[in-house]
DNA sequence: GATGAATGAGATTTCATTCAT
DNA sequence: AATGAATGAAATCTCATTCAT
């Protein structure tokens, strides 16, 4: 028995799973042709709805369905990151990174559709004219930041990492992990033949040096001891 | 002065000034709402203009403008990009890539709109379901990124860089310029108030270090000789 | 009765009804004031429809309703063409003609909207720019000239009609038909006084002297026998 | 010295040739894309002249061109129809209307623009919802009708044809000639390779004899004596 | 007289959302 | 609860005409 749908009557649960349903008929169509070139219509005919019906299930309708995504995506993120800094003082931190980094690529590899919604309209959004959007990304990040942020701090604290803000190294990782990943993108969703190539553990190994190590062959005096 | 300067006409001249007056309201209005968000209406407003003047100016109307406009940028940014490098050979190495960095920052401060255009539209266009308009933006990041290219090739020949194809240390520095001045940014354009604030050296100055070399308090053992 | 009637279900009929009930919005204001000059939003409100139902029924627009007219009218034409020389054997042929010409009255004169349509905008449309329409529009007369062309080389056959390419001739008799009618229209269709007069049987009968024993008061030699 | 220009000045001349090249331009474009499809700039450009200088010539913009072109269309017509029965009573009346048809299908094939226009425009502007518009149409139609009704009546009074209301068949004839024609038109006028076909004296014959003597090859009792 | 930049009314079209069935 | 027909605000784009130069 699945301890999730434990305490719900069938009736509930199948309203949950209509729901799935329609979010990710909505999160292929946003993906594939963005939020603003996505419609209503096709949502309603790939989830097998009728138009109406996804309005019992999303009242706020399709900006709602937008931000049912993000939701799902920054509590995948944030368990992701606790799942991958869990062990954290068991092994060497260098490693820890890279497996970190390597559950990433895995996620996104995953849920392609959640990091093209993620590289399409992220930042459409937290820079968007209305104050309730910006604040509930502003909150979902700062979330995300904070729980990466709070391994990061004990780095430092163990002299793993250079002391800085550890947000900011958050936010780096972050930005990081994402600009490699859009570099081995398709560039085009609709064209079935292009597909997404696996992540390779070489392609985690190599972006964990460049971000621990850097780009430089050679150390700086400050830096080493 | 010679009536006709530059080789251009008066009547040539106003042209370009009657352009450029449109091309910065279209830059205002597409940074504060984006490109969907900005109504031609609005930007002819802005410019002071009618609406079907801007057509005389711009027949592919919207599209063309953000074309235009990224054509500015993409320009802007590989003559920075070659200006920063000239002088490559005569300062060490780490100085030429702070004072790169120290220039992008200047770049996007004194030039806000593009940055928030970049930001916000270069993203949805280059995974657009539209060929052409792929086509236009992998043909400009490749030009970027190969002008940045170049330079890091020879930095690597000269021992500099750690070797690695230059293409993609050219994006990922690219991407940590981006993300980091993203975090310093104001959320909301058109509140007046929040206003971007001025580089300082010193975060040009963190970032180089933190990209040449890396985060980490400790050198690897495979990178250090 | 079957609920289900002519195996359409109710929701079809009804859909049906109401895309009539559109064509019908849309013939009366093309009639009027041309396929150019009348407006969807003029459509619309003659149908008691909003703007964006008619697209519902017509996604293809102004220029669908007016196709789905030409059927109408280019499908009733060949009806009646048919009705009319059904049982031409049973009787002289120029009483045939005679009650074809009167037919075509009739028609007209019940579906004058169609009559000004086909006025206004056939030629327009025929040597019109665009290929596909062109291409719909040969297609269709082709169709009635084929359809009258039949009767005729039958009649030409029993040496009822002088020897000639039929569909020349089927061409001249619509012509004349077309012709002289067109003599017998209110010249302003707004002006509600006006109406077409009730067609006359002694018309039709003067129209086919016309057409089948010429204007002339004497026989030519080389034609009588 | 052409008697025309007789008691002109050349400034006045000059202007009349500036008109009419404006009017050369303005029929090719009506001809080609209709009157609502030619676009002022287009004429400008063709006529090699501004596009507010039209407006020095034609005050009244493109309606004003159009009215102009068809002046110079049923005046045309008037003359040829003058010319065509001067000597009426010279020859016989068939060959005098042979003459007058083959005639009429020269002029057309010298002046296809003419012909194009007279085809696509002439009955949107007759049944237009426009007063003045149809006061002017409905005026230079009987001018024509007039003009032909006059030896017609000469001819039935002679008893070379049939008595009838000789307005009645000057429609026919003129009626019967454009219908004969437009079956003999290319589909298309922008294609270039398609062309008009010489008018060849014996379809002018065959259309005289079916104006005439009918289509029947049988002479109705009442009719022959 | 000649010009063409500027204009804005007006047209078509799209689509998120509502609501009666 | 499910539906999809109806809606109309809002967007883009066209082009005849004006008018300052």
């Amino acid at each position: 028995m699945n301890p999730i749908k434990n305490g719900l009557s069938r009736r509930e649960r199948e309203r949950l799973d209509r729901q799935a349903a329609i979010l990710n008929a909505a999160k292929d169509l946003f993906a594939e042709k963005g939020y603003a070139g996505a419609t209503l219509e096709e949502i309603a005919a790939r989830a097998e709805f009728g138009k109406g019906t996804l309005y019992n299930y999303f009242p706020g309708g399709k900006e709602q369905m937008l931000l049912a995504i993000f939701d799902q995506l920054y509590d995948g993120l944030c368990e992701l990151i606790e799942a991958s800094f869990r062990n954290d003082n068991q092994e060497s931190f260098r490693d820890t990174v890279e497996a970190f980094i390597a559950n990433c690529f895995q996620f996104f590899y995953e849920q392609f559709n959640l990091f093209m919604i993620l590289v399409k309209e992220a930042e459409q959004l937290i820079f968007s004219d209305d104050a309730d959007r910006v604040a509930y990304f502003v909150r979902q990040q700062n979330r995300v930041l904070k729980t990466l942020a709070a391994p990061l701090r004990l780095a430092m604290n163990r002299g793993d990492l250079r002391e800085m803000p550890p947000e900011l190294f958050a936010n780096m990782l972050l930005v990081n992990i994402k600009g490699y990943q859009m570099r081995h993108c398709p560039r085009n969703l609709s064209k079935p033949g292009e597909l997404l190539q696996t992540p390779t553990r070489e392609q985690a190994a190599f972006l964990t040096d460049l971000v621990l190590y850097g780009a430089s062959s050679k150390y700086p005096v400050e830096v080493s001891k």
